[in-house]
DNA sequence: ACGGTGACATACT
DNA sequence: CAGTATGCCACCG
């Protein structure tokens, strides 16, 4: 029982927000933040999947059952925090049937106007289409 | 005990 | 339109 209860809270809010993304579809951290009703935190939305809980620890929220990879940054980009895993994510995203890009920096991104899964209208996003569900 | 960092985003310059 | 600054707060050194 590391961090406190209101971590906890914030936590297990923001995997269950996770949860909620549907198979195919990708969000951003910032469009989790804002479901919480804390806009102002959407780094926090990714200490909590930094420490997201190894599939084999028996969590109740573990790597495993929270669709880690189906969130990513605003932009439509697949963050590289360590050597090789925003390919990992970009091909756990392919095997839901999304499909990734990768530019000729490396970068892997995601087309947010295909696959972005926004149930709130968000007021300014991409240009100005307004995807919904 | 303390300060810097970070799976980000928005506002301002 | 691109780069800089600030907020947020848990985690690591």
């Amino acid at each position: 029982m590391p961090r406190s209860e209101e971590a906890e809270w914030w936590a297990n809010a923001v995997y269950e927000a996770i949860q909620e993304i549907p198979p195919g579809k990708v969000t951003s951290y910032g469009h989790i933040a804002r479901l919480l009703g804390e806009p102002q935190r959407p780094r926090q939305v990714g200490v909590c999947l930094k420490v997201l809980p190894a599939a084999e620890s028996g969590a109740h929220f573990n790597n495993d059952n929270v669709p880690w990879q189906r969130v990513i940054n605003s932009k439509g980009m697949i963050s590289h925090r360590g050597p090789g895993s925003a390919q990992r994510q970009a091909e756990a995203l392919q095997s839901e049937g999304v499909e990734v890009t990768t530019d000729s920096m490396g970068e892997i991104y995601v087309s947010l106007a295909q696959y972005g899964w926004f149930p709130k209208h968000l007021p300014s996003e991409e240009g100005g289409e307004d995807e919904e569900e």
